[in-house]
DNA sequence: ATGATTGCGTCAATGAAGCTGACCCAACCA
DNA sequence: TGGTTGGGTCAGCTTCATTGACGCAATCAT
């Protein structure tokens, strides 16, 4: 993998100077998030557009298919849109039946919200698309690459999204409270 | 650094059987260019809403900072937009004179645009505040961890992205054919 | 030289996804 | 009882993308 330098930005280059970054490895990481990003959800949006949904509605259902009875004030602190913009792409996403919302029992203002089994469906189609994105992604990059990576984008975030990263990511099983990294055969949960 | 394994894939998680990919390290990836995209952005953003422009000008500005004398033609296979949408975002950068076109000198259809110095320097503040963003993420992450962030951004991008992204880096001091950036005196035509 | 194609610009209409400010109701809490 | 919070909704606005159609000038091929 030490071969592994056809990211064009020269193997030597992010090892020179840190402290000052120079302008093309900026020019690249630039280029690279752009087109990027824009591949990485190209699959899901050619989905959601034959059923007539879009990008926005993705997001909820994968956060609800991560955290199922989010309530929507947590959702909207996730996504950080307003109540305005998420109840255009929500209440849609109700009316066919892909989300379902319960009253809060200890608070009964509150509004949790989970995937039907529609949703569910949905969510998952989506993730098996991406999944072969992101797969191939990996393995073309190989163990070390992705671990840096996804150090590289986690420092790209603001403080408040590492926050909301975190308490998405702990607590899939709240048993252990704070990230399970593995948990491969630890007679807990499958 | 080289303890650096909060980022809550669990140091070990990449190095598993990255053949399978798991549910839980694919759900995190999606997290991670979510937040990461959205925070990379939201600098730029903030500058460019101050002045009544928007994502798509950045991005007009960003490539033709990276190779002026692009044509209208070349600009629009890299954005992957129509021509309407590119128009937009153009008549508007050249009414307030931050890009510049010019008549192609082999061919005269196309149009050759480039950053006038206020475009310039427009893209340069927008430049500079996304160079705080990245270098942070970049120091903290360490040397190892960018060359990996570029190996598996660059493996999320489709064959198209790959090969703009080559024709992109390349040659930005045109020795090497490809793309002549303004055909300055090519003696032909009236 | 004619005719087709290419590069660019522009018309009109549409849709997705965000924003603001205002207002309401039910529920909780002090 | 009265103030605050969680959620929902109305009206209106902006950005960024889409489609299909058409026009014009320049180039290329026959």
């Amino acid at each position: 993998m030490p071969d592994g330098t056809d990211t064009r930005g020269g193997a030597g280059a992010a090892g020179r100077n840190l402290l000052f970054l120079r302008e093309e490895e900026l020019r690249l990481a630039q280029d690279l998030l752009f087109f990027g990003y824009r591949d990485f959800t190209a699959g899901p949006d050619a989905i959601l557009a034959e059923i007539g949904l879009g990008r926005a509605h993705h997001r909820v259902l994968h956060f609800l298919g991560r955290r199922p009875g989010l309530t929507v004030g947590e959702l909207l602190s996730i996504l950080a849109i307003t109540k305005q913009s998420l109840s255009r792409v929500l209440t849609p996403l109700m009316a066919q039946g892909y989300v379902a919302q319960s009253t809060g029992r200890a608070d009964r203002r509150q509004r949790h919200l989970s995937l039907t089994p529609e949703g569910e469906a949905l969510e998952r189609r989506l993730f098996e698309r991406q999944r072969e994105t992101v797969t191939r992604a990996y393995r073309e990059a190989g163990p070390v690459a992705v671990e840096g990576f996804r150090h590289v984008m986690r420092g790209l975030m603001g403080p408040e999204a590492r926050r909301a990263l975190d308490r998405l990511g702990m607590a899939d099983r709240p048993s252990v409270r704070a990230v399970p990294p593995q948990a491969p055969l630890q007679g807990k949960t499958p």
